[in-house]
DNA sequence: ATAATTCCTATCGGCTTAATAGGAATATAT
DNA sequence: ATATATTCCTATTAAGCCGATAGGAATTAT
């Protein structure tokens, strides 16, 4: 039960390299064989995390990914939804379903406190609390 | 991301259909129709709680599912676990993995905190908090 | 030029899961 | 007794998700 997607695990053990590189760069390939994790599949998590300002990526020879921001600056809430999207335990969490209790639904409201209580951790722990000892 | 399944999202709804009748028993079949959840599904559904003992199965006519317990003993941590076992983010919530980093993996006590956090709510969270208003 | 790298798009195979089907076991009502 | 209503058990199916792979385009340093 609540299972974490490999995407968002391989992610962050790649970013807590990157935070180890102090902003220098590591290549994909470098994080992946490091890390033991397929190339092809964490080279696009990656460009994910640059889509989403996590990482810079500079292409080319030497290129590599480093950290956009200080470690302290990027949250465990930007990874996991950069990667697998918002915390939505329930779709009615966006809006009230078809449930057959309307719009005093309490069950939702039960659903909505989950989602505030794993958000609040998410956001509370920074990639700094996660990357170092 | 964090999606809870149909299976807990309809075995709530059941119980708290349940919790509404103080007791008395329905069927898996008027459960299904009021609630419009599918009625073989939720069948195997309030099977896999009888078999957890959160309601009693009664066979033969006149028979049905009636909670086992009151339902501030019924707590949501005891309902998902039924349904969709145990909270674990991540394999590694039950024996440190592979990971590069050993014993002293700072993600693995992330992802423990993360553990805690969800089922500090669950546990907190009964039956009777989410069928009364 | 060449090499090395990120970035983009498409596809595949396996796994999970919601849903369905059929029936066995059991209890009540008539 | 018989019929009926119900839980309980075991398979099977259909669809979607996801980890992984593949091939290449764009970009940059040497
Ligand atoms: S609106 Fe989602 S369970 Fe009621
Ligand atoms: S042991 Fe699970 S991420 Fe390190």
């Amino acid at each position: 039960m609540f299972p974490v997607s490999s995407r968002s695990q391989y992610g962050i053990r790649a970013l807590v390299y990157l935070a180890r590189k102090q902003g220098h760069v590591a290549t994909a390939s470098e994080i992946s064989s490091r890390e033991g994790i397929s190339a092809k599949y964490l080279e696009g998590i990656l460009t994910t995390l640059s889509s989403a300002g996590l990482v810079l990526g500079e292409r080319g020879k030497n290129g590599g990914m480093r950290l956009a921001r200080d470690t302290s600056e990027i949250t465990m809430r930007d990874i996991v939804q950069a990667l697998d999207g918002q915390v939505r335990p329930v779709a009615c969490v966006d809006a009230a379903g078809d449930c057959s209790q309307g719009g005093a639904c309490l069950p939702r409201r039960f659903w909505l406190g989950l989602k505030s209580v794993i958000d609040e951790y998410l956001e509370s722990h920074t990639l700094k609390d996660v990357s170092e000892s």
